[in-house]
DNA sequence: AACTAAGTTTCAAATAATGAAACTGGTTTT
DNA sequence: AAAACCAGTTTCATTATTTGAAACTTAGTT
């Protein structure tokens, strides 16, 4: 009667998947257990079921799980079709090449900001970011940036799911601290982060917007207090603006999917 | 009666979502069904299930399906927990920065090759290849390696899985002219890519090798035959040993950190 | 030897997947 | 303008799979 999970085994088995993924560590099917909503041996079958597949790894010796190998195959065919990361590659070779900092490239997935490509250049930052990986959307450049050129109806409900946490000193900590921030944002072009996520990290982002005026991904280049400051970044809005503008024109010619339908005839 | 499919219906969606992959395009629901070996609805329905988890993304204006973008945050997680990549990744840093020149990370996955990571450096090899990219096994530098030190049963069964295709007049074409290879390859501890696979790329590589023998992945330095030939990528084996012998290292320590010794007394 | 906890298997009942057929809504042909 | 056609979608009785309480097996304690 209660229906818990949607879209009937193959949504069960998923959230077993994701279940693995959040952990972050190899996991035992006890600690799985102990957190799920099914039983044990339902559980079970998932977990065997998924490792057959690959889409889950069992060491034997420590008798634990973690996400599968068949997934990094499985991904990069996302990443080639249903990102932006082809079409910009070249653009931010080029960009990193020129400023000498790290460039991300990041799209919005759900609430969150999913980073898509990166460029270590110069001498890299030693920040934790990677291709996949997924970080707050408030608090960082590439997401204020999104958010900010997002339609109203669609930032607020982003904003509504953000769970605030003061990383640092300078993180927004609230729902209007971001709103004040995002019509700045608006009405500058561009947006930073001022160590609002990690101390010492600053940088400047750019909005990708589709010629409609959607939202398609955000660029920025990432640096250091210790190695400049938010004028030096503010130097490279230019060259930022103009790599946006590439990467928006030969998207053009790219077909990808619209992750809000409705929406191709809007606007 | 019949089974066709294994692992009941998360195994059959999977398999809808690998066709997708293995399209290289967006791809349209009759073209599925054309090469399907599921009736239309059932196609139809798991097609409908893997859009809404996400697994696939659908374009409504071109009535397309590509893989969908949870894809790329499960393989981030499935790259730092189930790869070498993270152990090797400061290795293969230092040794791109150190010779100047593309480096590959890759290991076995089913009979194929996957590539897990790359560095470019210098002037880039301007040829396609990426992290989650799959490549044939027979005629790759890193292939050849693996293949090289692994067991005898085990080699044999990858062998027999290879469907051989002459990308290039120097691609070996046939079991025995492989099996020659991997002789001389165990007897000096590297192999070449000698435009086996793309004409004028070619590379040397290393195996990494766990202590016990056992095969973890490969390396490989790459270059074009405009820059260099052979002669001039053995030079980099004393380094490229080096890297992979610390790269092994690091996997005993580091490997999961987590679960701390007790265990770390076996082997 | 008895106890315990993690992992695994069983099997009748409950549930979900299946697919032939029929339906829509466009587009092309007659 | 009607008919035929095709891609995509829905229906529903039939069939097959998933489900989970309980029982079992191991391996590690006490």
């Amino acid at each position: 009667m209660a229906r818990v999970t949607g879209d009937g085994t193959v949504g069960k088995a998923l959230e077993v998947l994701d279940q693995v993924a959040a952990f972050g560590r190899p996991v035992r099917f006890s600690e799985l257990l102990a957190e799920s909503s099914f039983p044990k041996p339902t559980l079970y079958r998932f977990v065997q079921t998924l490792t057959n597949q690959q889409m889950l790894a069992y060491d034997p010796e420590r008798q634990t799980y973690t996400p599968g190998i068949r997934l990094v195959r499985l991904a990069h065919a996302a990443w080639e079709q249903s990102t932006l990361a082809p079409v910009a590659r070249a653009h931010i070779d080029a960009l990193s090449k020129a400023v000498g900092e790290t460039v991300h490239l990041a799209q919005l997935d759900n609430a969150q900001v999913l980073y898509i490509d990166k460029r270590n250049a110069g001498q890299p930052v030693e920040m934790y970011s990677q291709a996949g990986k997924v970080g707050p959307a408030y608090c960082t450049g590439v997401g204020k940036v999104m958010l900010a050129f997002l339609d109203e109806a669609a930032a607020e409900t982003v904003i509504e799911q953000q769970s605030f946490h003061a990383f640092t000193g300078y993180t927004l900590e609230t729902a209007d601290a971001l709103r004040a921030e995002l019509k700045d944002i608006r009405q500058n072009g561009y947006g930073f982060d001022r160590e609002e996520h990690e101390p010492g990290i600053i940088c400047v982002a750019m909005p990708i917007l589709s010629t409609n005026g959607r939202v398609l991904g955000a660029l920025s280049v990432t640096s250091t207090t210790g190695r400049t400051n938010l004028a030096g970044l503010e130097a490279y809005v230019p060259i930022l603006k103009e790599t946006a503008n590439n990467i928006t024109r030969d998207a053009q010619n790219w077909s990808f999917p619209d992750y809000n339908a409705k929406e191709a005839t809007r606007i």
